[in-house]
Parts: structure tokens; C-alpha cells; sequence
DNA sequence: ATCGTTGGCTAACGCCATTAGCTTTCAGCT
DNA sequence: AGCTGAAAGCTAATGGCGTTAGCCAACGAT
């Protein structure tokens, strides 16, 4: 019986490649172990249970998040940064539900969790794109905290088919970065 | 051996509650029994399955929230309205973050499905609340996508513990609310 | 070549959702 | 009041899943 070559790391990525084909929960011990040609007990030489590999799962997704939003904003201000970002985030969350919806309980257990840590970096790239605004140093915390509510229930209402497909979900998202623009740009 | 007198409704009850207490992922079909002091079985002869009973507990909750929507609602427009749909709706979800979190995976199973019913409602409120705005016609779906999204999101991310302490979470959403009023307005 | 570590396996436990089938209660009818 | 049939509760059993224990083989370092 030769050896699989297994680590942590492969079996979360196979664990968000699942959960983004067949939604996170429904993610099995079992299914992942089968997808890596493996049993399922041999999962756990990896992984200390499914809530450490759900939050593993979360941390990859921020990485992923954060890098993806980084490339996009570089070089970008203003409107230009803030439609980036807004992209990005909406084509991760489509691309990628099953990985995203596992951030959600989002509950870093230290400073240094990695999931602390994506999250970290995630919100810096907020904050770089409101540095392009002439944003009063009081209220920065709280247009950050618009960005987040916003992108965030739009994408995971979008990704739940929660919007009726009448009207163009494209052109409200559209619309919907143009109000934050204008918002920000009117912002004392 | 007594009867206990149960129905559909109670048995949603039941779990409702529980899942405002400790979570609807944690909730199992042995505590709802439990907690009805009746045996696990029992609520089968109430409910189809728990899946069942968790598009009882969206129902159920879209209802509340669309009950409570309508009677902050009464008599307001404008900014006022739009206040007290954001401070109810954050209210709600505050006080039954289990219940909210079961209408996340909102997906209706026919026009007559009470979730559709209770969503349709809730919306109408949304739309009561934009009816106070002079919002171009062809603009008032996106408008009306850009509510859902932000305070679905911002509840959520407050329910789940996501914004950091050291900046008042009261502010944040007063001064949201003045970004989405001041927006509107100037809205063609 | 060997040795300790590591990664895989089988077997087993316990919890949970769900079903089958029995018994008892109770509302409505006579 | 007595009867009767449906509905509500129960016990027992099944199957799936997460997890642990303990065994054995593979492999890197000496």
C-alpha cells in the first residue's frame, strides 16, 4: 500500500473544492477522503477534526480573497479601486461559494490565527480603497463597515439565488458601486 | 402516559428558541424533543424532517420580521422610515440570531410556500420605505437590492461577532443609515 | 541495513436523523 | 355512556457520520 502523500494543506484544498461543487455543508469526512483516494480515519493524521478543517478552509479563502483583491487594486483609486474591489469580491464569492460561506462564523481564536490574519489583510485592502476618498479620519471605521456589510450580504444573497432574476443583477451591482461612489465622494 | 398536545407550530417554536440560544447548527432534533419533554420520534408526527422544521423556523421568522417591519412603519417616510427598518431589522436579528440565520438559504419551493409568502412581505416593506424617496422608476429594483444587501449584511457580520470592539457599532450603523438617506435623496 | 517516525489501514463507539410498528388517548358519533 | 377510528405518543431498529484506538507498512536519516 503506497503512501498517499497527504498534508494539511492538500486535504483543505480538497475539502474547498468539494464544498464549492456541492456547498460546505455537505462537505462529509468521507466524501473528502474519497476525492483524495483515501479513508476517511487517515484524514484526521491532518486535520484534528471538521471544525479545524472548516477553519481551515475560511483561512484559505481569505488568503485567496486577499490576494486576488491586492492584484486588483494595484496602481487603482478612487472609483477605479472601488469598482475593483467590489469585483473581485463578487467573482470570488461566485466563484467560489463553498470556500466563502465558510468564513461566515468567523471566529478567530488569537492574534495569531490565520484566519485573524486574512481577515486582517482583507480589511487592508478596504482600507486602501477609502484612502482614495477624502474620508474624515473619525469616520474611516465606519465607511469600512459599509464596504464589509454591503459586498458581503450582496454577494452571499447573490450566491444563495436570493435576487429574482427579472432585473439584471449585473446592473444593480453596477448601480449599486456608483451610490457608494458618489456617497464617498460627497463624504466630508 | 398523557399527551402532550403538540402541533407543527409549537414543535417550530420550540426550536426556534433553541436556536437563538445556542445556535440553529446546533440544534438537534433530540434537544427540540427534549426541551417539549416528549421523545425524539414524537416530532416526526409534527414535522416532515428537520430540513422541514428549519423552513418552519425561516418561515416563521420572515413573518416576525415582517410584522414587526410593518408596525415600526406606520405613519413614517423618508429618513424616518428608512431608520426604523434599519433599527428593526437589526433589532430582530440581534434579539434571534438562530431564527434569522435559517432564512439565509432562502430557497422558496413554490409561489404558496410561506417563505416566499414571508419574503414577499418583508420586501413590500423595503419598498414602502423607498416609496419615500423620489427614486427614478427603472432605478428602484437596484435600490431596492442595495437595502437587502446592506443590512442583511451588517446583521449578519454583527451577529457573528465579526466587527471589532474598539469603535461603537451603534455609530456605525447611525452613520450607515445617513450614507444610504443622504444617498437616496440625491438619487434621480 | 536499521530504526524511529509518520501515514495509512481496520475495527469500533456514540450520536443523530429517520422509519416501522405498537399502544393509547381522545373527539365525534350514536 | 359507549364505541370507534384517527392521531399522538412510545420503543426498537437502521444507517450514516465524526471520531478514537490500535496495528502495520513505508520512508528518511543514520
Amino acid at each position: 500500500m503506497p503512501r498517499a502523500g497527504l498534508d494539511p494543506a492538500a486535504v483543505t484544498a480538497a475539502a474547498a473544492g468539494l464544498a464549492d461543487e456541492i456547498g460546505l455543508a455537505n462537505v462529509t469526512m468521507g466524501l473528502v477522503a474519497e476525492r483524495l483516494g483515501v479513508r476517511t480515519p487517515s484524514l484526521y493524521k491532518h486535520v484534528a477534526s471538521q471544525a479545524d478543517l472548516n477553519r481551515r478552509i475560511a483561512a484559505l479563502a481569505l488568503v485567496e480573497v486577499g490576494d486576488a483583491l491586492r492584484d486588483a487594486l494595484q496602481g487603482k483609486s478612487g472609483r477605479d479601486a472601488l469598482a475593483a474591489a467590489a469585483h473581485t469580491l463578487r467573482t470570488y464569492v461566485v466563484q467560489h461559494p463553498g470556500r466563502y460561506s465558510a468564513t461566515l462564523p468567523l471566529n478567530p481564536q488569537g492574534p495569531d490565527d490565520p484566519i485573524a490574519i486574512g481577515g486582517a489583510r482583507v480589511l487592508d485592502s478596504l482600507a486602501a480603497v477609502l484612502a482614495g476618498y477624502d474620508i474624515d479620519k473619525a469616520d474611516t471605521v465606519h465607511a469600512m463597515r459599509l464596504l464589509r456589510s454591503l459586498f458581503h450580504g450582496f454577494a452571499t444573497i447573490e450566491a444563495a439565488g436570493g435576487f429574482e432574476m427579472d432585473t439584471d443583477v449585473d446592473k444593480s451591482f453596477e448601480w449599486l458601486i456608483d451610490f457608494v461612489d458618489r456617497g464617498l465622494k460627497t463624504e466630508a
